[in-house]
DNA sequence: TTGCCTGTTGCCAACGCTGTCACCTATGCC
DNA sequence: GGCATAGGTGACAGCGTTGGCAACAGGCAA
């Protein structure tokens, strides 16, 4: 294999001394713009690209940032890993990605390992792993400086990237309250989730602004499945008296509630409505094409590597707006 | 930040020379049994984890391997990624993954400058980053190891994973003629896939065997998108004599189909079969849920990372097989 | 007993950078 | 003209490992 030049070579060609090639790749003040133009032109004749080990090795910095993730959705990990792969590159940061078992009780050790290896230093949570309290103690007690995306716990101690959730959901609701309709179902997430909480709470803030009276029987449980959302929904349409909209906790429980419509002959939306939440790629996929809240996931790993890495960047919390995207899945309530 | 041992720590706990520590911890031979017990001991303790920047700089190996990716299809790469984690875990190897532009001009620079920077020791190749020519002449003048997988150039030269897509296609087609169907589309993908020549050709090869003659105007140009899927298929249904059935080079496509269907109160399957292809989430979440053909990505992905990792793998190539998932879009031939 | 081999261990250089400090030169001031 | 000051540069140690080689002990054949 070629062998890669080093930065000795670079400072010989440019007949400077190699500390001083550093100065130049760091961007150090103090070197005179005529030596910094001329071992630039070298840097870039030889296509040098200094050492990521050496330089973790000598200096303090690794310039890795590691992304622990834990999802099921591939449609979510995907937009999570663009967007924190897009923050980090423009701070000239490498981004390890670390699929882990967030609940597995050697958690913590695989992850201090893996920063103990590669020196990173900094690491990006996502939901589930930022509910893991043994992990967050572990890097409060490491000092090592994290980001949280969406976190549940702790929310407001360190630094991390939001959406409203509550706010989402009742702008959700309200939606489906202006097209006529008054018993709105509601399948909820799994209750350890934070989200499900907030998500609640802004379904029945729409139905308070609204004056409509809250059903608890009104409220299923799912478990973000696709097929949990079936059995909610056909439980649902049980009733004596069946909903006339249902709004599910994300996008594959609302799948599985229109899987029970068509296999049931209803019609979407002419005798049902129904709303997702996340805007996966699923709910552009189905039919019809489920109107749904688009979680900005990409913005959000984007802006938690910028919180993390940029300097000038001192806010601990952003929260960002999600936007309801109205598809062919709700319409007004049907008149019997 | 606390900070990390190193071996020179564990040494003196242990009471031998680093070196001594060293070569436990690579697993060499000539320790005795007695101190190799000592030192594996401390180093639990401690909880010792080698720097893999030093072992990187002092070595000739970073323990550590790219993935290279670009690939719209987020079902695709969460479990490309998965596997290929998956394979890299066993050996003992970091997976670096890398969203590219496989079409952009400057990829090989890229490509170079991730190798150089972080010293990687392999790469391994998802389609299309496998189709271009610059990069693999690249990395065969570094002399780097790679593996590729699902290759459409150069197929009998280097090492690489893939499925046999003819014999795929022709399984999901002759499903379809055992239903009695005989006018069967195929919506193809992009021609720059050699995935999609081969499922054209073992489409066109389960015809002939069925000694159904092979009709030019029933296959269809897609993307791999949805929107061209329901575009090839109001096109074909549009036709004088519509297909009975349609086969879709991906789930994605045979999802538009599927939609298309429904705008125009087509009943699948009784009126019309649709089969898909890779079985990604789409399939199972759509109603009626897709006949479709599973391509097992995770399993080539980790087949990839150990062909590159694993000495004793001498294969040059490894094929899969693919499975038909039998769902609910496919059903009889419609009697008219 | 001697010499040689084998298994085990230690010593030290080297990997390619950054941090620290010392040095040199030009500049401005009294 | 002498002296402090700042900008620019180089020498050198050190980061935490592996590689190469020397050293040492014990066993066995001569």
């Amino acid at each position: 294999m070629a062998r890669r030049p080093t930065i000795k070579e670079v400072s010989k060609l440019a007949g400077v001394s190699f500390k001083t090639v550093s100065r130049v790749l760091n961007n150090e003040k103090n070197v005179s713009e005529e030596t910094r133009r001329r071992v630039e032109q070298v840097v870039a004749e030889l296509n040098f690209r200094p050492s990521l080990a050496a330089r973790t090795l000598a200096g303090r910095k690794s310039f890795q940032v590691g992304l622990l993730y834990d999802n099921p959705s591939p449609y979510y990990v995907y937009h999570l890993l663009a967007g924190a792969q897009e923050g980090c590159a423009e701070h000239g940061y490498r981004l390890l990605t670390q699929p882990v078992d967030s609940t597995a009780p050697g958690l913590v050790a695989d992850v201090a390992a893996l920063v103990d290896e590669t020196h990173l230093d900094g690491l990006i949570l996502s939901p589930p792993v930022t509910e893991n309290e043994a992990l967050l103690d572990e890097l409060d007690r490491r000092g090592l400086p994290y980001v949280r995306i969406e976190p549940g716990l702790r929310r407001d101690v360190g630094r991390s990237v939001t959406i409203d959730d509550a706010s989402a959901a009742q702008e959700a609701t309200a939606h489906l309250l202006a097209h006529g309709h008054r018993r709105i179902a509601f399948i909820k997430g799994p209750l350890s989730h934070v989200s499900t909480v907030e998500r609640l709470k802004g379904y029945r803030a729409a139905l308070d602004a609204a004056a409509v009276a809250f059903e608890p029987d009104l409220v299923a449980a799912g478990d973000y499945s696709i097929e949990s959302g079936r059995r909610a929904a056909a439980a649902l349409l049980d009733r004596a008296a069946p909903p006339t909209a249902i709004f599910a906790g994300n996008d594959d429980m609302a799948a599985g509630a229109l899987a029970v419509a068509h296999e049931r002959g209803i019609t979407v939306p002419d005798q049902l409505s129904i709303v997702g939440f996340d805007d996966s790629d699923l709910a552009a996929a189905v039919w019809p094409p489920l109107t749904t809240v688009r979680q900005p996931v990409h913005e959000l790993a984007r802006s938690a590597a910028d919180l993390l890495l940029d300097a000038k960047n001192q806010r601990d919390r952003m929260t960002f707006d999600t936007r309801l995207i109205a598809r062919a899945s709700t319409g007004p309530v049907p008149s019997r």
